[in-house]
DNA sequence: AGTGCTTATGCTCAGTATAAGCATATGCCA
DNA sequence: TGGCATATGCTTATACTGAGCATAAGCACT
């Protein structure tokens, strides 16, 4: 292997993009990973009945693979596509069976769309595929009553002692299983792990096995790990860049803007401190109008304020910087 | 363009992964961003006399494209390579010139090594490429002297007032003109910037113009820009995760880990803030022994305690959780 | 009108983290 | 021994966070 890739890296010869060069077939695919948030549900675009993301054919007509992905999905939902970025690159062998076949290379994408009418076909909950990852009303009982014991199990399979101990460690500590805490960032670890453990419908079908002994809604070939690749990317990026807007209606109120947040995290978050947060940093503005809705006192409307965009850079330092 | 994509993208049809179809040619390149810190220089591999990065056709081998990068840098380097993931996949048309070509598609990794022999060949540092990113000594004269003028001279070029001025407000935010805070992770921005402000020899090149007005030194093709997309990355990552480790020795004094960050960021550091952030968060351990070389009081040596990394979750969560 | 339910909004208080800087320690060298 | 240079310890003010109490403003009853 490293000397394959020593060929593929002549050290000292530049190799010029452009120049022609043999090349074995290479498929490439392009997968989307569509969020929105619509009744309290964080839902992704789906398609044959849930089994498998939006995909399709790397075409050599678009000026730019996030243009044409926009485009698409303008077209399909009515809604403009607020928010695009690339996940990840996925290439590696296994994904395809043999030799034989010809090597897929898949770039997946993450794109956040606007509250659309609940009812459209192909939208389904996360949560369908991931029922372990919604803390909202407490750790959700498939983790206590199926994932701990399998991870158990996996866990004592393992040949040698320190490897045990290892992966019960790594299994507590991903799970939140002995009193540590939830982490809802590692939605990928965890479907990983699950993986690995065969806990889930895609190991076994890969092993030949039953696949009625996994966990969530399975998809075909690789879907669900991206889509949780995309999950754990949005879970992480809401708390540093005001992504969660993309997702909302032009207004809102703060209320409702913490149900998204909610509902993408997985967890609930504390009412008083959110709404501190909110106007602290200045991300949002009163349009002066209230909410009729529902119960209770009427609730202020907002509005994102794009201009902070802009204003702030955003960063965050987390340097200690010296005084300049 | 957007019937096009509709195409590809059949809105009801899954397409299996492996299924056949009708396919262009299309060369899929690797391209690596190898960084190391010598000598107080964040430094990256290059070849043919620092005029690229070191790239190569995906071959069909190799299991991982990570694992075949790490093989093949640590037989190149005999320094293990600690740490890669994947940077961006770039595939936009306007990097080839035309249909005729066969539309290439890199897959860019960020890789990081040890300290190595300084002298080694190929090693360049990242402030060539760009020296406005250098910012340990104080903003760089270039920013004052060739940028803003240049960056001034593109914005009054714009057609409209508002274009004017939307243009100056975001090179002074971006650039840190007017008394804006520099912001040490917008390295891609500011290389766009300057590539849509026609300062860097690439655009100029593309355009057929003279590139002796461009800023920095240049690279073939957007190797320039996959660089500052690695160093951005990396100047993003210190701030959540320790990776800094993966550039240092075994053992270190912390003023040696203080300069490898600073090196990194482009940025001075307040010194005992520093190692006080360091201890609290546990993330080194003294080894026992101190540190000879240089004048002054001797140093204590510290390990990085590779405990914390499974210990503790490392997420910073940032979101107003309610209490459970 | 009054009571109770519900959600919205305002405010406090303690604990913790951060920015900045002062002070002391410990080596080497003349 | 005194001076220089770096290492390391400690302080102070300020900002941010977690958690909770208290009040406000609607609506639906009686």
């Amino acid at each position: 292997m490293a000397s394959l890739f020593r060929e593929a890296f002549p050290p000292a010869v530049s190799i010029m993009p452009g120049s022609q060069r043999a090349s074995r077939s290479v498929v490439v695919d392009l997968i989307a990973v569509l969020a929105a948030v619509t009744a309290g549900e964080p839902r992704v675009m789906t398609v044959t009945k849930g089994s498998a993301l939006p995909s399709g054919p790397f075409e050599l007509a678009h000026r730019s693979l996030q243009q044409g992905l926009r485009d698409w999905v303008e077209q399909q939902t009515h809604h403009p596509l607020g928010y695009v970025e690339q996940l990840y690159t996925f290439a590696d062998k296994d994904r395809a069976d043999a030799d034989t076949a010809p090597r897929t290379i898949s770039i997946s994408y993450l794109g956040l769309t606007r509250e659309h009418d609940a009812a459209e076909t192909g939208w389904h909950s996360w949560y369908e595929y991931f029922p372990w990852e919604d803390h909202r009303a407490g750790p959700p009982p498939v983790i206590a009553k199926v994932l701990a014991p399998a991870l158990a199990a996996w866990a004592e399979d393992a040949p040698t002692v320190g490897m045990r101990s290892e992966r019960r460690l790594r299994a507590a500590a991903t799970f939140a299983l002995d009193g540590a805490r939830w982490n809802e960032e590692l939605t990928l670890q965890r479907y990983e792990m699950l993986y690995e453990a065969g806990i889930v419908a895609e190991r076994l079908r890969r092993e030949g096995k039953n696949e009625a002994g996994g966990a969530g809604r399975p998809m075909i070939a690789d879907h669900r790990r991206i889509l949780a690749t995309g999950i754990a990317r949005l879970r992480a990026k809401i708390k540093y860049r005001p992504v969660v807007f993309e997702l909302m209606p032009p207004t809102f109120t703060l209320l409702q803007l913490q149900r998204c947040v909610e509902a993408i995290a997985g967890r609930t978050l504390h009412k008083q401190n959110f709404r501190r947060l909110m106007e602290q940093q200045e991300l949002v503005e009163e349009t002066g109008g209230t909410a009729s809705e529902s119960l209770g006192r009427p609730a202020k409307l907002f509005r994102f304020r794009h201009a902070v965009v802009e204003e702030r850079a955003l960063a965050g330092t987390k340097l200690p910087l010296a005084p300049t």
